[in-house]
DNA sequence: TCTGGGGTCCTAGGACCC
DNA sequence: TCTGGGGTCCTAGGACCC
């Protein structure tokens, strides 16, 4: 039976948030930056238009003529995520039901909806109406059609474009470049053109046996949706997170061990908190450090470590003292450092998890965790934090 | 001078089992 | 001339996504 997927997805949706809370940037080209005020991460259409690249390091910015027009803004992610679930909540309430695919997207079953294509139109409208956002919306047989549908869609005025028609979709396939399907990532992308696969309709017509061969049940897959046989379901359960990272840049380069344990112990400061709200618990955790991959001129090293924490937990002493330890593992002297991070793995929900054989959980722990984050979440989130984090933090 | 952060899945190969 | 067959589990690395 023939599907009929969605796939809206917001416009330049970091900009179009800024935006929204600041009229006075509206028509003005607009970019956000990415965290320490790195690089580019959103641009406005205006902003497009001037000809910013994106992941542009902001302090290129200047080289762009028309610089000056460009306003610049640092991201305000909580404000995102919650632009995010208003643009989700109005979709919802208009459609059968949606997969929150990312925080700016999300596919639409649009099976047996009557007149899916003015239906589509119609949501943009009203999506814009309710919270100022624009959206596009794709349509297709498979979900890999339905976001290919999206980047025509993004091309033209009227915001929605349907691909169900065989004709329609061929035509469509001939002229996106294969780099551009959904799944073809840039390493991919240059080794089919170097075997003359230029477009989505080259690969969609290449042998299946050679793409099983080249590049495994993925690729397949990919080239299968782009035929309009579907291989990816709506999904409506989201899936019980596998891990939870917390990484920075530095502002500059850290050599000594008590300035880079000083960010680690953050790091799992924040982490561990991210993992209690999310109810899980965690047995086993990554700590990472990395040189200045942009200075090849300087030392280059980079390291990871994992190790298992002895039984599930979500207690930061426990997590710290590991991660601690973790460090003194990796780290090496004389080199600058540019970025760090901590990663938990292997999380289970609170009381799902396998229990260990020599630990006991302990309520008292338990009861400090929980006061320390709603002290945290009372009083702003540096108000108490475990280990040596300096309250003049200035990174 | 200055270049993001947070995720997922698949595969190949090694260790180990009977 | 000649070295079994069939599994599982784990990990590192490579690809991808937003």
């Amino acid at each position: 039976m023939t599907q009929l997927f969605g796939l809206a997805d917001c416009n330049n949706f970091y900009a179009s948030c800024e935006q929204v809370f600041q009229p006075q940037l509206r028509g003005k080209p607009t970019v956000v930056l990415s965290n320490n005020d790195g690089c580019v991460i959103a641009r406005s259409a205006e902003a497009k238009a001037l000809g910013v690249p994106f992941g542009i390091p902001h302090f290129k910015i200047r080289n762009i003529p028309g610089f000056q027009k460009i306003q610049v803004r640092s991201a305000n992610f909580t404000l995102y995520g919650d632009m995010s679930s208003r643009v989700m909540a109005t979709i919802s309430s208009h459609v059968p039901s949606i997969e929150i695919y990312s925080i700016d997207e999300c596919f639409i079953d649009y099976n047996g909806v009557a007149h899916a294509l003015d239906n589509a139109k119609r949501l943009c409208e009203t999506v814009y109406k309710w919270t100022g956002i624009s959206i596009c919306i794709g349509l297709g047989p498979t979900k890999t059609l339905a976001k290919l549908a999206n980047q025509k869609a993004k091309k033209i005025t009227s915001k929605v474009v349907d691909l169900s028609n065989i004709d329609t979709c061929q035509a469509a396939l001939a002229e996106t470049e294969i780099g551009d399907v959904w799944g073809i990532g840039r390493r991919w992308a240059a080794r089919l053109q170097m075997q003359g696969i230029h477009t989505a309709q080259d690969f969609a017509r290449m042998d299946r046996r050679l793409v099983r061969n080249m590049m495994g049940v993925v690729g397949l897959r990919t080239a299968d949706e782009l035929n309009g046989t579907s291989c990816l379901n709506l999904e409506q359960l989201t899936p019980n997170k596998q891990s939870l990272c917390i990484s920075r840049s530095f502002e500059k380069t850290i050599r000594a061990h008590a300035e880079l344990e000083k960010r680690i112990h953050y790091f799992t400061n924040r982490v561990a908190e991210k993992l209690r709200r999310s109810g899980l618990v965690t047995s086993a955790i990554s700590i990472f450090v990395q040189g200045n991959l942009f200075r090849k001129e300087l030392p280059q090293y980079s390291n990871n470590v994992t190790i298992s924490l002895g039984g599930p937990t979500s207690d930061t002493g426990e997590i710290v003292k590991v991660a601690l330890y973790g460090l003194v593992k990796i780290y090496q002297p004389n080199i600058p450092y540019k970025k760090a991070g901590v990663i938990l793995l292997d999380l289970h929900r609170v009381g799902t998890a396998p229990p260990h054989l020599f630990t006991q959980p302990n309520p008292r722990r338990e009861t400090l965790m929980r006061t320390i984050d709603q002290l945290n979440h009372k009083f702003g989130s540096k108000t108490i934090s475990y280990g040596q984090i300096p309250q003049s933090r200035t990174w």
